[in-house]
DNA sequence: GCGCATATTGAACAGGCGTTCAGGATACGC
DNA sequence: GCGTATCCTGAACGCCTGTTCAATATGCGC
């Protein structure tokens, strides 16, 4: 019959439809409204399906969330290494926090992932991790941008943690949408913070500068 | 008979211990594990009484947060009222942030907050009272020290946000106790950059100074 | 073509939990 | 003292939802 016409016909295709479904019911409900039952309606599959591939619901947000971690990373690793420059580099990750690549959906997804971290290990693992990476380019732009003489910094080490720590900051404000908080405030106030950490004198060269 | 003991002796009473309840219920389990029978439960009353009083759990949420937030208002206020001059009133605030009157507990309430506001306005109306009422002190505290010639900042209301949105960064990992993130770390880092970013001078009278 | 491992479904199950409710105790005005 | 409004309880109800399961389809090695 036509009726149940696709099964086992890919299924790493479905599983990885499941996931992506787990994270857009995530974004659009948060942990505690995602239902198995609304996670097979966007994959457009049953709710058997979901338990048979995950194991649990918590599987699949577990899944969902891993992959969501190493596909935003590895999109942003290829696009930082396209600049040239430390402080092109630099600029880059600021205008990629604020919201290049509809980063506001992804600050609200960081915001319950960091609620959830406090009592589930899946997902305290996923964002340290996260942070990790994130930080570690920090620095290496840091560094890099040390040793061609564009900044000088008095304590790199702990530019790096604030210059992060700020991004999250401003990223509550964002993503709970704050009345005078935008995406280009929030990149402003950001690089004026670098530029007195890291001492910045030459302007990127490329994006437009700050304001 | 004796067993029903204390039925309408102090209704108020019996109200302001269920709130105090749900909020320690939430600070341990998160909003999300919350559940109505927690809540009677630490608060030593029946199940009946906390929908009695407020209608619905997600009224007793509410009326939870509310209170937290007026309580830990007012206690700031008073104690910020006490310090002397501008330096150590930001100082206080620092180390109030940091860790002083058990943050730690209080800065993953936030984070849950946080998350909630986005779907929650109640939490949301909370959550924004609170950030507000933060950052004018902050302004205040800035303006008044300003006026006294101890600081010098380039831009008084980009300052402010930048310290708060700083505080709120550095608060992600307190709660989340990334490793090396401590309450003296968090006072120390966030000090340095009220230093950089207000241009601080004299040394706080009051309070041992950074590090 | 046959049989077996893998996928997939939909229905049924069962536990958890918010809410309702009928009943009682207490204080308080009269 | 009596009646009434308020306060309080514990049990029962019923829905929501994660998980289980038997049945079926599909692809694949032989």
């Amino acid at each position: 019959m036509a009726r149940a016409a696709l099964a086992a016909k890919a299924p790493e295709e479905r599983r990885e439809r499941i996931m992506l479904a787990t994270i857009a019911v995530v974004r659009e409900r948060g942990f505690a409204g995602t239902r198995v039952a609304d996670i097979a309606l966007e994959a457009g599959t049953s709710q058997g399906l979901v338990l048979y591939h995950f194991g649990s619901l918590a599987g699949a947000l577990a899944a969902g969330l891993t992959m969501l971690e190493d596909e935003f990373y590895d999109d942003f690793a290829h696009h930082l290494a396209a600049e040239d420059g430390p402080v092109e580099r630099l600029r880059f990750m600021a205008e990629l926090a604020a919201g290049r690549g509809a980063a506001v959906g992804n600050w609200a997804l960081w915001l319950e992932l960091w609620a959830r971290a406090l009592r589930d290990p899946d997902a305290r693992a996923v964002r340290e991790s996260q942070d990790r990476r994130w930080r570690a380019a920090l620095r290496r732009v840091i560094d890099e941008g040390v040793a061609a003489g564009s900044f000088s910094p008095s304590n790199s080490a702990k530019s790096v943690l604030r210059l992060a720590a700020l991004m999250d900051g401003l990223a509550v404000q964002l993503a709970l949408n704050e009345p005078g908080m935008t995406t280009r405030k929030f990149t402003e106030l950001w690089w004026e913070s670098a530029v007195l950490e890291l001492g910045i004198t030459e302007p990127a060269k490329r994006g437009k500068s700050p304001r």
